[in-house]
DNA sequence: TTGAAAGCGCTAACAG
DNA sequence: CTGTTAGCGCTTTCAA
């Protein structure tokens, strides 16, 4: 292994001209700059992280910009990669500050958003859920030259470091293609179901029901009819009505639920309604949906990871901020594919 | 952070001594090792990894003993995650040695331990697939004191560090969830296929034959015959024959086949033979295997993830040897589902 | 613009 | 048995 004082050996300089080279600090003659280089282009030296980070005694500071846990069952599953990074990184002098805001508020992005400008982060990690009011943040994150990840919804105009999370169009393809497969030799409707508030945001939604319709059409199959049910209203009360209405008008035989939280709230109206055998497609893992998988009301779900696309978003700024390391440009997920049968293989499995 | 050199303030003695203490080397009296002891309790010491493995300079041996990956499809995939291991953890001081010996030469594996016993390796990665020269081996390195982990395959009477793979059992039973729902509505055989070559070694392909067969021996389904094929030919051209004849005579509807090669050998023969629909469910994510998920000549793949399996290995024997931080006697995999749906999103997602 | 030197927190050798 | 000290490789400060 080549040290730094090797170099500067070689080369005839003192160990910090050969750092100011490496760190571009300026303030070295254009002779020594030359010979330094010459020397680094040669050989293949790699900086020791251990003694790198050791030595300059900085404290990362890397601010995570997502919605409270605590009002979205999904949002809190993230928590547990927010704590694993933690933990991951403490020994790198890196700190994670979690900066949550109301899902589904964006008075309260901007607000927290604000604060998170204010605490000067060296990197962000975000959940870009508002568009307009995430374009004025990100941007104002590019002036001020500060890293940015994204997860969980890609937004365009921006230019994060990376994006992480999954395929949209191609995890509603497998979405159309699971029920499809679970409702093999039936006749009848297969319908991707919005309430309504969730479209509003997001490309999120569009992306997968893409990918769920363009399935079908290719497969062009005579029996099966394929629609959208989209539900206005926010109570539940009409919102029940409106889905048993829409259910049995249409003759449903399998449904697809790209929210996380919407496959316990169709499975339930299933449930009440007396409503038989429809196939149900659902995202993640929440608690909810799990149990409901194991007693068969719900058939598959596709998981997204949350705590792991956290926990791959804090190591790419981990190995951008401390590593200078080349991070790709997206990640994204494998698209997990979870039954009653392989259910608790993920659930015990914890995060890496 | 509190360090070495505060806990020595705090006892009135030296740094040497508390570190003698923490790393238990003695040469200590028994009053400093009670006050030093007595301050460790009550604060929360967690030492700087960096600044440790910087200071020792020690580097680490491991040895990895697994089958040659030019003998076969399944153990090359093992290479990508070997070689991510050694990127990993070089800037540890931490080095890995591979020991190859050839899949079907119990032979080739006592000579390849032995070598690898004499290289006098901090641990040791492997796994064990031949159960009685295992045995010998892994009794030899437990007298030495050093530790081992298994991978893949788990074998009785040994006490390795931590086993890592899949709960085999419930994968067999994932297996003939898959075939059943993918066969759903016909009648006749669904078998699970043995080449004899295979079952000769291992309880790996018991236990997923048990899982397989009771999952439906719970579901007791008239319409479905459940049986074993188990062809002891070993070459093709007998084996070839005899697996057409067998899944004709059986009415097979379905297969499920353990090893990972098989399901293109069963392919190539169903093809050949112009035997018509059949569903397979195999193994893992051998380029072979992709390329016949993706015609839809193979349904299912449960992916064993053979690449991971060594690199988790590596890392928990680095956290063991480096760090001392205790690890978990297993970590069973998530059994994953790849269909020709979500395969990309699989093979692009590279090792953490 | 440069080199020397003092850290970072821990290990390990050495002298007492 | 104990304390002191010289590293590990890099960063950063300071004087020249």
């Amino acid at each position: 292994m080549i040290r730094i004082k090797d170099i500067a050996k070689l080369c005839g300089v003192s160990v910090g001209t050969v750092d100011r080279v490496i760190h571009k600090r300026g303030k070295v003659s254009d002779e020594a700059l030359k010979k330094v280089e010459k020397v680094l282009q040669e050989i293949d030296y790699t900086p020791n992280l251990l003694a790198k980070t050791l030595g300059s005694n900085k404290i990362f500071n890397v601010a995570v910009l997502v919605p409270h846990p605590n009002q979205d069952p999904y949002w809190n599953l993230c928590i547990a990669g927010l704590e694993a990074s933690i933990e991951e990184w403490k020994p790198y002098n890196m700190e994670l500050k979690s900066h949550f805001f109301e899902l589904h508020n964006s008075n309260s992005f901007k607000e927290v958003a604000q604060k998170l400008l204010e605490s000067e982060p060296d990197a962000v990690l975000s959940a870009p859920i508002f568009y307009n009011e995430a374009l004025e943040v990100f941007r104002k994150l590019e002036e001020l030259n500060i890293p940015y990840i994204h997860f969980n919804t890609q937004i365009p105009s921006v230019h994060p470091l990376a994006f992480i999370g999954q395929d949209l169009y191609q995890s509603g393809r497998l979405g159309a293609s699971l029920l499809d497969l679970a409702t093999k030799g039936q006749k009848g409707t297969l319908s991707i179901f919005h309430v309504s508030e969730n479209i509003k945001h997001s490309t999120h939604f569009k992306e997968k029901e893409r990918g769920f319709r363009e399935y079908f059409e290719a497969k062009n199959d005579a029996d099966r009819n394929i629609s959208s049910i989209i539900i206005e209203e926010n109570d539940m009360g009409s919102l029940e009505k409106n889905l048993a209405g829409a259910l049995a008008s249409e003759g449903t035989i399998g449904l697809f639920i790209p929210t996380s939280s919407g496959a316990k709230i169709t499975a339930e109206i299933i449930r009440k309604n007396g409503i038989n055998s429809i196939c149900i497609v659902g995202y993640d893992l929440l608690e909810e949906n799990v149990k409901l998988l194991k007693t068969g009301e719900i058939d598959f779900l596709i998981n997204q990871n949350p705590d792991r696309q956290i926990f791959r978003g804090v190591h790419h700024l981990a190995n951008h901020l401390i590593f200078n390391k080349q991070i790709p440009d997206q990640e994204l997920f494998p698209l997990e594919v979870i039954t009653r049968d392989n259910v608790d293989s993920y659930i015990k499995f914890s995060i890496q």
